[in-house]
DNA sequence: TCCCCTTGGTTCAAGTTTGAAACAAACCTA
DNA sequence: TAGGTTTGTTTCAAACTTGAACCAAGGGGA
């Protein structure tokens, strides 16, 4: 099959996107890097722990998430508890399983840094979108996510059994915000 | 001045946005690793010296085209280099400057890379948008990276004598594609 | 129960990226 | 034209990411 170019106007959002999300993710990442110490994704790490029941998370429904590899994610989380921010647990049913915990000096910088982080986003995206743009912005994405993830099968999350035991390793999603 | 937290909308959008690009750049990047052994940064360096009069650029025009720090495109073009797909040469009018020129080789690498990479950005992105948001999407992030960049100044780049000696070290943009 | 296959996590080496120097050439100004 | 600043590029160490092993432990099934 002779491969299917761009059009002129994909060419151009291509390059537009590749170049705004370079600049953003920069500046994102050189903000943080400066006022909490850390890059973007590791505030993720942090902001993700914060909104999940108890703090825990366990490290593959952590990983999952945050589209991070097991490997970077467990690089970063040691990083992290050397310097105090998260702790590590065993999952009691689970003798393979590590939880991650946020401690609470780890949700202390979370809230210091929150602030300035939102403020950067609002400033360099949202400030500039219109209310129009900004459900453009999600349904884009959401299309592409759903493509990139769904594709795998993602069976229904229904019940799985130890999800659900007393004291669970980990717990489910919730809407609460520190912006990832 | 208490921070003004993000509304559920552009949470949301924040979310997508996130998630969606995390995974198109990794799809992107394997694609490319497996398929041409090098990351995208790295085929956009070659991309953006093949559109290039002469194919050549020097390092700064080109970091500043590809939003790279100066010494990661150094690092980068030094292997490329060592593969033989780019060669360096000195510039002659600015004794201080240098050249990354593609070579035959490179080129070639491009050519025969460049019809897998642009299937997998239509099929994982564009073929899942439609014509309007092909143009929200050039749109919103034309927007966005002109808040990052022209932040600061950048002076109209009115006629710089050297631009134009009758043998440049870099040229001028030029639209043509093989897809960033 | 004994195997074998899958799953959750970590480890290790190799490759990249970052940011702060270090240099050298080009520019400007007095 | 000497001296100081700016610009173009590289270098270096430290931090981060990747992917391929590796090591348990869990989950069947014969």
């Amino acid at each position: 099959m002779t491969t299917r170019w761009l059009t002129p106007e994909e060419q151009r959002a291509w390059r537009a996107y590749i170049a705004g999300y370079l600049l953003l993710e920069d500046a994102i990442d050189r903000q943080l890097q400066q006022e909490a110490g850390m890059p973007h994704a590791y505030y993720s790490i942090l902001a993700n722990l914060s909104d999940a029941p108890e703090r825990r998370l366990r490290m593959t429904d952590l990983a999952e998430r945050l589209k991070m590899t097991r490997s970077r994610l467990t690089y970063a989380v040691t990083r992290l508890e050397k310097d105090g921010l998260v702790r590590r647990e065993d999952c009691e049913w689970d003798k393979r399983g590590s939880v991650a915990v946020l401690t609470d000096q780890g949700m202390a910088v979370l809230e210091s840094a929150a602030p300035g982080h939102v403020d950067t986003v609002r400033t360099l995206l949202f400030d500039r979108l219109s209310p129009e743009q900004v459900g453009q912005l999600e349904q884009i994405f959401t299309q592409v996510a759903q493509g990139l993830q769904g594709d795998g099968g993602e069976a229904a999350p229904d019940e799985l059994p130890w999800r659900r035991r007393s004291s669970p390793c980990s717990g489910t999603p919730q809407p609460d915000d520190r912006a990832t």
